[in-house]
RNA sequence: GGCCCUAUCGUCUAACGGUUAGGACGGAGCGUUCUCAAUGCUCAAAUCAGAGUUCGAUUCUCUGUAGGGUCACCA
């Protein structure tokens, strides 16, 4: 090697004023944090929208950090331009806010954007380059794909690696030829390791995984002289003091890369831990939840169809931790918080599939645990933004509204079918007057004739008071029963059915029916009391 | 194709090498109830296949099979 030239590259190369590995050091120390403590990290890239499996992965960090007194942050990984989208990151910010899954700032060891770090990147690959572990590549992207073509034709491994690795060894009056012609370049790591021999890697959750070397020349510096993720990433955790790596398992086969990465540029390991990702069934195979495909990918998507943010995160907690479910049974009122999750429970299983009805029966259970001031605030935040209508109707009216959600709740059987705000409005939907048409009884199956049920109507509407409480109420119907042949309990009617057209089921429905244009509805009492005596004249009428 | 990971009811998963293989969601049935929901009870439903180790294997080993991941100047 020839030092003098290589000097010379480094200045063509490399901008003067660059921070020295030693300041950056000292501008990044050790956390002063207690051993056990974890620093844990999420880094999106803003390329569109916030992934469910990006709230997962945050939520386990997160509670990992929290757990152990340590540190979790958010590091926002652009240094791919062209993908990056308008607005991605304040979607990202705005999402970790919705699930409350608040990130440490400290500017310390920010900034917490890779394109701002640009700086702190290039030293370390003039270090690497310096030290002879990198080197420069002027292949153009057709001789690349024209080697890999050879490479597939001769069943040989892709890639840029030993013989193929074209510009590994050449040497110093070479590459500065092909400076002086200004011919484009990217800066390559120079593999340490050899593909025919493995290493072990301590997964957090695989375990011991036996890895080949790694013989890969990867890119570090890419031509617009942005860092890639290898290198960007192991630089940041490493300067950031991050203890606990949790990611997607599609990075596990880069691991080799990575520890070569760390070794050559020094770095304390750290840990790693590979998750699997949610899956989805697509026809009779399964995939990773997809972007494109599929809309519950992304985490807007609950909220448009509103979905409580906890059961969201409890339901991925469960996914996480499967005693989870057992936990909630026996602490139905503790925080999430308050759950300890344990990495060696976490499911190390392939990706499960997502299974949005175990969602929402998580999301049942949570709605019915609220009072019905609650109800009406969260449906009043969804309607706001996804339905103006009924956003207007709650204000116009909000007693009534409270009273409506107030409906077999509180009491020992409280209702549990409204798993979603965007489903409630079509749930009450008979209770909005002004909307409210009246009942067609063509489809109506029911013992009686049409003339009789002018009867009931007519007879019910004559009888009933307002003021009557439950029991009197009951008490009404149940005289009516008997006047009209059927069996004003079950019971009676069960024990002789032959004596009895039906039971007062069979009138209730024709109550409800007419008062709600449903054969199904919560009590129908109730539903009485808060339509009021001038609507349900109206109605039987 | 190379390398890596994984394999228990339909789904998510439990089970120091010894259990009638457990729970939850979903499904079916019954009871209760004015309908629905809820609730209670009951039922159906699984160890991928084959060898080996062992007194004994869901669990350990090997082989096969199947699924998934990865092989970018994307992360």
């Amino acid at each position: 090697m020839n030092s003098e030239l290589t000097k010379k590259i480094i200045e063509k190369i490399f901008p003067e004023k660059l921070p020295t590995l030693e300041e950056l050091e000292e501008k990044y120390p050790p956390r002063n944090l207690p051993d056990s403590a974890m620093v844990t990290r999420i880094c999106p890239s803003p390329t569109g929208f916030m992934h469910l499996g990006g709230i997962y992965m945050s939520l386990l960090c997160k509670k990992f950090a929290d757990q152990t007194d340590g540190v979790f942050y958010l590091r926002i990984e652009d240094t791919d331009k062209k993908r990056e989208l308008q607005g991605a990151k304040e979607i990202i910010y705005s999402s970790l806010k919705d699930y409350d899954l608040l990130y440490d700032k400290n500017p310390k060891y920010g900034p917490y954007v890779q394109s701002e770090r640009k700086d702190i990147y290039i030293s370390y690959v003039k270090y690497l380059f310096s030290k002879g572990d990198a080197y420069l590549c002027f292949c153009t992207e057709e001789e690349l794909k024209a080697a890999t073509e050879k490479q597939e034709k001769l069943h040989l491994k892709r890639g840029y690696y030993g013989e193929w690795a074209i510009w590994r060894n050449k040497t110093e009056d070479v590459v500065l030829a092909e400076l002086d012609k200004e011919t484009p370049y990217i800066i390559r790591f120079k593999s340490h390791g050899d593909c025919e021999k493995t290493f072990i890697h301590h997964d957090l959750l695989k375990g011991n995984v036996s890895l080949p070397e790694n013989d890969m020349d990867i890119v570090i510096l890419k031509r617009d002289g942005l860092p890639t993720y290898h290198l960007a990433h192991v630089v940041d955790d490493h300067l950031m003091r991050t203890t606990d790596v949790l990611r997607g398992d599609e990075w596990l086969s880069s691991i080799p890369v990575h520890y070569d990465l760390v070794q050559s540029l020094g770095f304390d390991s750290i840990r790693y831990g590979h998750i699997s990702p949610i899956n989805k069934m697509d026809g009779s195979s399964r995939r990773k939840l997809s972007k494109r495909k599929d809309p519950e990918a992304n985490v807007a998507f609950f909220k448009d169809k509103g979905f409580v943010v906890s059961a969201v995160i409890e339901y991925l907690l469960n996914l996480a931790n499967s005693n989870f479910e057992d936990w909630r049974k026996e602490n139905p009122k503790k925080d999430y918080t308050e759950f300890n999750l344990t990495i060696e429970k976490l499911a190390k299983s392939n990706g499960p599939l997502y299974d949005e009805m175990k969602l929402r029966d998580i999301a049942k259970e949570k709605i019915a645990l609220m009072t019905s001031e609650k109800v009406f605030e969260y449906v009043l935040i969804w309607a706001k933004d996804y339905d103006k209508y009924f956003y207007n109707l709650l204000n116009s009216n909000s007693e009534y509204w409270h009273k409506i959600f107030n409906i077999e709740r509180g009491g020992d059987s409280i209702r549990k079918d409204i798993a979603i705000w965007s489903e409630v409005y079509d749930f009450y939907k008979f209770f909005d007057v002004e909307k409210f048409v009246r009942t067609d009884w063509g489809n109506f199956k029911s013992v009686f004739s049409t003339d009789e049920i002018k009867d009931i109507l007519t007879e019910y509407k004559a009888l009933y008071n307002e003021s009557d409480d439950k029991q009197a109420w009951l008490s009404k119907v149940k005289d009516l029963c008997t006047k009209f042949g059927l069996a004003p309990d079950i019971k009676a009617y069960k024990a002789d059915r032959e004596a009895f057209k039906g039971h007062v089921g069979e009138l209730t429905q024709v109550i409800r029916y007419a008062v709600t244009g449903r054969t199904q509805s919560p009590d129908i009492y109730e539903i009485l009391q808060i339509l009021g005596i001038e609507e349900v004249t109206k109605r039987l009428s």
